[in-house]
DNA sequence: CTCAGTGTTCAGTG
DNA sequence: TCACTGAACACTGA
């Protein structure tokens, strides 16, 4: 599930949990998550290490290790956490799933289990954040960037608002959901070029994905409890258009489903 | 049985 | 170098 408002969930719950706790050892269940250049190495040097801080950059998850070190984590389209604090050994083992990919067991007896179902979350480590950033070239947080970055962002490209969207280079945590969200409630065709956006929808657009990214967040991220003027909820059920009532339109843009609607997000710039 | 899906990376093109 | 595209990755559920 993780765009932007589910890893900072993600976030606020290594916060909550798994601060401050010398990792005992770390169980690799599978190393293809693990993209560092021995496996083992990294397991061996990770022992009696803590994690000092939780941070996250889009959907960029940044473990600050006491030895100084990030430990990076993406969940990819399925990646999730969920800590054990069971104290009995059985009990521990009998949460445990095929998915479980990678353990950390702390000194305390606590476990956090990196899971995911396809394989495509990974974890890294980095020397620091802005080592990542760099390199990876990953773009401002959706949550944070300011109007002039945004701008800039949206006006210098020449492909689909949607694609745009989704590049982490430009902007990063929007995924397909909200880039979708964000476009139906800005009335704003995802197919229309970046070169071709208004300064009046392009700040619409602004106002309205910090709006959208806040609400989720404050709903821990649960799609069921967002409110009902969200395009997700007739998104999912591929229904009609919750404002105007026509059927909506299903296209690739950005090699992603992309869902509008074709009247209330007309082709032409206002 | 087939195919799409809350995402990224890498090779290749212009 | 840069902007961009399409394939690949892996597994489930409709």
């Amino acid at each position: 599930m993780p765009e932007l408002p589910e890893v900072e969930i993600y976030r606020r719950y290594l916060e909550n949990t798994s601060l401050n706790q010398p990792i005992h050892h770390i169980e690799i269940r599978d190393a293809k998550i693990l993209r560092v250049p021995n496996p083992e190495v990294f397991a061996k040097s990770l022992v009696r290490i803590q994690f000092k801080k939780i941070s996250r950059r889009g959907k960029y998850l940044f473990i600050h290790l006491s030895s100084g070190e990030i430990l990076l984590f993406h969940f990819g389209m399925t990646g999730n956490l969920r800590y054990d604090s069971n104290t009995k050994l059985q009990e521990l083992d009998a949460k445990i799933t095929r998915f479980d990919r990678i353990r950390f067991h702390f000194q305390s007896n606590k476990v956090l289990s990196f899971i995911s179902q396809r394989k495509f979350a990974r974890i890294e480590l980095w020397h620091s954040i802005d080592d990542f950033i760099n390199k990876r070239k990953i773009g401002p947080d959706a949550l944070n960037i300011t109007y002039p970055q945004f701008s800039r962002a949206i006006q210098s490209s020449k492909r689909p608002i949607k694609a745009i969207l989704l590049d982490q280079h430009r902007i990063a945590g929007i995924g397909n959901l909200y880039a979708d969200e964000a476009l139906f409630q800005s009335k704003i065709n995802p197919l229309i070029l970046g070169s071709q956006i208004s300064e009046t929808q392009i700040k619409k657009l602004h106002e309205v994905i910090q709006n959208i990214l806040q609400i989720a967040i404050d709903h821990n991220a649960q799609y069921g409890e967002f409110p009902s003027n969200f395009f997700l909820h007739a998104r999912v059920i591929n229904g009609k258009c919750p404002i105007c009532g026509k059927e909506l339109e299903k296209r690739i843009v950005g090699q992603r489903t992309t869902i509008f609607c074709t009247i209330c997000q007309p082709l032409i710039s206002l």
